[in-house]
DNA sequence: CCGGAACCTAACACTCCGTCAGAAAACGAG
DNA sequence: CTCGTTTTCTGACGGAGTGTTAGGTTCCGG
C-alpha cells in the first residue's frame, strides 16, 4: 500500500536502468509541473523532455496523472505536523486563542510550501479521481483526528457524540483547506488575508473551546 | 455584460436559423453533462447528438468551455435567495440557532439543487479559468454579503471592522460550499450528513451572534 | 565474444481538433 | 415565382496527441 508499485507495463520489475529512466521521466513530470499548467502536459512533453519517447513513458505508467500520483505520494504528503502543533497546544483561555492563531498561520504555511501538489490533487478530486480523493483525505486526515481529540478534552461540558465531535473537527478543516485556497480570490475580492486568518481562527477557537472568541 | 454574446465566430449575428441551432447545441452539451464526466465531452460528441457537424459547433462557440458557461450564465445561478433568507431571519437567540440551522438546510439543498452545472464550476475553477471565477464568486456574492450586513447588525458589541466581517462571511460561504461539495467523501469517511449540518450551525450561529451555541 | 534478458523506439492506427472553401438553404425585392 | 444576396452548414484536411506492437539496441554474466 504505502510501497510503491514500480513494476513496468509489462509486468517486469525493472532493474537499474529502467528505475532510472522511472526517475528521470518522474523528474521531468514534477519540472514541467512548476512550470505549466497540469491540463497542458501531455505524455509527449514529458517524453521529450526526459530525450525518450512516449512508448517509454507509457512502459512505466499508463498516463500522466499515476507520474503525479507517484510524485505525490514520493512526497508523503501529510499533516501530521499540524496535529502534532493542535494536540500540544493550550486551548483554554486567552492561550487558546493563540493557539488558534498559530494553527491559521501554520495551516497557510503549509499550505503554501505544497502549492503546486495540492493544486493538482484538488484538481483531479473535482475530476473524480478517486485516487486522489484518498491522498486528499490521508494528508487532512491527521490533522482532523487532532482537533476531534482536542475538541473532545475541552468540551467536557457540551455532551457532543463522538461523531459529531469528528464532523466539527471536519468541517474546520474544511473552511481551512477552502479559504487558504481560494485566499487570493479573497484578496482580488478586497478582503486581507489578515482578516481571513483572524477570522478562521475566531472560528477554530470557538469551535474547539466552545465559548466566544474574545475581542481583537 | 450580462446580456449574452451569441456573435457568431465570424462576427456576424445570428439569425432565427442560427439561433436555433445554437440553442441546440447548448441543450445537447446540458444533456451530455448530466450523462458523462465534463473532461469526457469533445466537440464532436455535441455535434453528433445535435446532428450536425464540429464545424458547425466552432461556428458558435470557441469551445466546449464557452458552451458550458453560456449554460451557466443562462441558468442565471445566484444566491439571492439565500441572501434573502439569511437577511429575513432572526438571528438572536433561541431563534437564531433556528435560523442557522435553516441556513444550512437551504445551502445544501441549493448545492443539490445545481450540483451537474456546480461541478463543472468548480472543476474549471481549478483548471484556472478565471471565467468561471467570475461566475462562483457572484453565484455567492449575495450570500456573502447578508452574513456580511447580518454580522454588522448583530454583533454591535464587538469591534469588528467591515474587512472583518466581511472576512468572516466569506469564510461562513467557504465552509458550506467545501463542506457541501465534499459531503460525500466525509460520508465514506463515517460523518453523517446530519452532524456536518449541525457542526455548521453552530459555526454559523456563534460568527454571526458572537454567543457560543446552545446544547443541542 | 556470445546469447539472452532488459530496455527502448519507430511506426502505425486511431481520435479529436480547428479551419476554410464552397455547397445548400432561406430570404426578399421585383 | 424567380433570381441574386445573405445566412447557415459541412466535407475535407493538416496537425497534434494517444496508446500499442513488433522488432531493434544495450547491457551483462559466463
Amino acid at each position: 500500500m504505502v510501497i510503491e508499485d514500480t513494476r513496468a507495463s509489462d509486468g517486469r520489475i525493472p532493474g537499474r536502468r529502467g528505475l532510472a529512466t522511472r526517475q528521470r521521466l518522474l523528474d521531468c513530470t514534477e519540472h514541467l509541473l512548476s512550470a505549466m499548467s497540469f491540463r497542458d502536459i501531455k505524455v509527449i512533453d514529458v517524453a521529450r523532455k526526459a530525450k525518450t519517447s512516449p512508448a517509454t513513458f507509457y512502459q512505466y505508467f499508463p498516463d500522466i496523472e499515476s507520474a503525479v500520483l507517484a510524485l505525490a505520494e514520493a512526497t508523503n504528503l501529510d499533516t501530521t505536523e499540524l496535529g502534532g502543533l493542535v494536540r500540544g497546544a493550550d486551548w483554554r483561555g486567552k492561550k487558546g486563542y493563540e493557539s488558534a492563531l498559530q494553527l491559521a498561520d501554520a495551516f497557510i504555511e503549509f499550505w503554501e510550501r505544497h502549492r503546486a501538489t495540492i493544486r493538482v490533487a484538488d484538481l483531479l478530486v473535482a475530476e473524480g479521481d478517486m485516487r486522489f480523493q484518498a491522498i486528499r483525505t490521508r494528508l487532512l486526515n491527521d490533522l482532523a483526528l487532532a482537533l476531534g481529540e482536542v475538541i473532545a478534552k475541552t468540551r467536557t461540558g457540551a455532551k457532543l457524540s463522538s461523531s459529531r465531535r469528528l464532523a466539527t473537527a471536519g468541517v474546520l478543516v474544511a473552511m481551512m483547506a477552502n479559504v487558504t485556497t481560494h485566499r487570493f480570490t479573497y484578496e482580488f475580492w478586497g478582503i486581507r488575508t489578515a482578516d481571513l486568518r483572524a477570522s478562521m481562527a475566531d472560528i477554530i477557537y470557538t469551535s474547539v473551546s466552545g465559548k466566544a472568541a474574545p475581542a481583537s
